[in-house]
DNA sequence: CATGAATGAGGTTTCATTCAT
DNA sequence: GATGAATGAAACCTCATTCAT
């Protein structure tokens, strides 16, 4: 009970670290400081800052993978199943926001690495979207284009609410737009103007 | 003629270095090597390492806000207004791809300035299209919201294309594709499904 | 019988490790892992590894010894005990030879206080010859650097066996060759040319 | 004429750090101290440590061979370039003694590299005293043990010489002695007991 | 204008050793 | 006796920047 897990206390410090400074301006030193351990200690748990910066990417990664995954199995259309893949990753990017302003904000430029792997979770996710959006009737290059669009604006929202400092009910508001405009515009609905709040009323019952 | 321009060279080389290596794996030296000059010289044109990478963003955000201008000075109403905005965007984003991968991509992660930096570039596209999409009748808050989902679409088909590795055509039918789903979104025009290829006829005219 | 000697496992997983690594690239950690044992138990039994590899010298060291004074025990004149004191060291050497390797080739360069410890163990071997080459009839100048230059041949002749990968025989052969040189060197026969195969008949006897 | 040459400044600086220190407790630091320059410096010219000592050990072995093989193109039968190689031998040990030093006595253990390179070395110069003694008559079998037991001789000389701090003049010395014995062990001289001082008189005209 | 050798601060990482269990 | 997680000092090396020529 006692049972601290240590590697989740210096992943936790390495996050906060992260987000405050962005990767490179992150210091090993910070990161230990903030976790209240030795230097050596981070190396018992991680091979280097990249290794663990890389365990962090996986963490969101994992999070929203497993949302998808549940959601999905509960709701057979494919209309449905691409609503539920699009709240899933919506409600996996909220669990945890600090982790994925670090994932989704901080980490492009900062590495090669980091860049290929983060396109893979993009591409990950927007396959689902993709293969939902071929099954309601776009062709396979617009669900391309269309899936990788939505979780650009998706990432948008996140990288402008980081800064805004507003609270997460404002994040939130912006994922129900985007999802009106999208479903609107795959023309899946058919309402063209305004934001039907009853639209969205029974999501996640 | 004849007088090249040291820093224009200099500013060129440091793109193909920054894109290829992300902006803290890029070295002076690799810089100032594929430049064809001494290290020294670079100092002669740029005060610092990020101040050279700064000047490539300003350079982007030149491009775009140039191309807005001219755009919006042609036409009258919000709708057209908007479109000439849009494509305006995407004509500054895809005249010098390297760069727009270079600064959209790369920057996030290497230093708090340069993130700044970059959303006041996006923050600055995003207010053109917000201020047309309030007159054409949106929500300040939708359209604040919408403009940046189409931003952050267009930035994301920009890093989907570099991956791919496609010819240029491919990234306009993406943003052909965007506009149209965020035409739509936004109820801006009668269509719902398909692509109308007259549509875009006269975009340019 | 069953009782383990746990400090003798140590020492032997070490002589391994410090054999195919070298002193400074030897790490605790490796060692305990041959040894089959935590790292703090490596503390019960050693105050340092510095302290351990000394314990690999001595035994070297005690080897040599103990055949030196039992042999020279044995016999009377100080050509015979010459012959016996050389043969003692050559028994010793043989006996184990990756605890021979280890001394004679990786203390050096790692520690100042193993090369000074090493030509302790060099220069007692030495003085013993020393002495029976006074008693011979050398001067105490030429008998100090003619009994230097015979280890000396006698550690190079291990070198290049260790890394010749022969059998050990070979190594014997070139232990009775270094004695022919350095006898008839110092005069003590009457045989000039070609080695004489009756000549080493008994030395053993 | 100014022109100093930092690279061999460097050079000789990391000698001396070397020779007091040995290998592993020399610090880029206190060479780039004795060297009068930065740390980075020490990077302009040499790759690692390591790549220094390296250095080190080709100089050694470039004195040598040039030694070796001026010496042997200016006589003709085998037992006068046998004799002219093991002087070269001598005379390029002697040349710059703490570089000796540094390389035969402190290098050994350091680094399985150095082990080897070291042993390259030595396998070098053996090489032309077995070739020369197959000339003269010996089996290869005795020649090539005979060749490796007159360097070890030679290098356990040194060693005894670097601790003694005596003057060069005791080496010089040591190394006649080893001359005389070897040469009366191979049977290339009618002399068998003492040393005739004359013998050398006229070794290098 | 141009050069490029020199600088040196500062970061990541290793590993011998300890000590509470 | 045995364990192995934790420690933290210390070393190597990089690279943006300067300045004498």
């Amino acid at each position: 009970m006692e049972e601290r897990d240590r590697r989740s206390e210096i992943l936790q410090a390495a996050q906060g670290v992260f987000n405050r400074n962005g990767y490179h301006q992150a210091t090993i030193r910070a990161i230990v400081d903030a976790a209240n351990c030795a230097a050596g200690t981070f190396y018992l748990y991680f091979a280097s800052k990249e290794d663990c910066f890389l365990a962090l990417m996986d963490k969101l990664y994992r999070n929203i993978m497993e949302q998808i995954l549940v959601a999905r199995s509960q709701v057979a259309g494919p209309a449905d199943k691409l609503r539920q893949s699009f709240w899933a990753v919506v409600e996996g990017l909220s669990r945890d926001t600090e982790l994925t302003s670090v994932v989704l904000v901080r980490a492009a430029g900062a590495n090669p690495l980091f860049e290929e792997r983060l396109w893979r979770v993009r591409d990950a996710f927007a396959e689902f979207i993709v293969e939902d959006l071929v099954e309601c009737g776009l062709t396979s290059e617009q669900a391309a284009i269309g899936a990788h669009a939505c979780v650009g604006a998706l990432a948008e929202a996140v990288g402008v609410w980081v800064r805004s400092g507003q609270p997460e009910s404002a994040l939130l508001v912006a994922f129900e737009e985007i999802e009106r405009i999208f479903w609107v515009g795959w023309g899946l609905t058919r309402q063209i103007e305004g934001v039907d709040s009853t639209y969205y009323g029974d999501r996640n019952s």
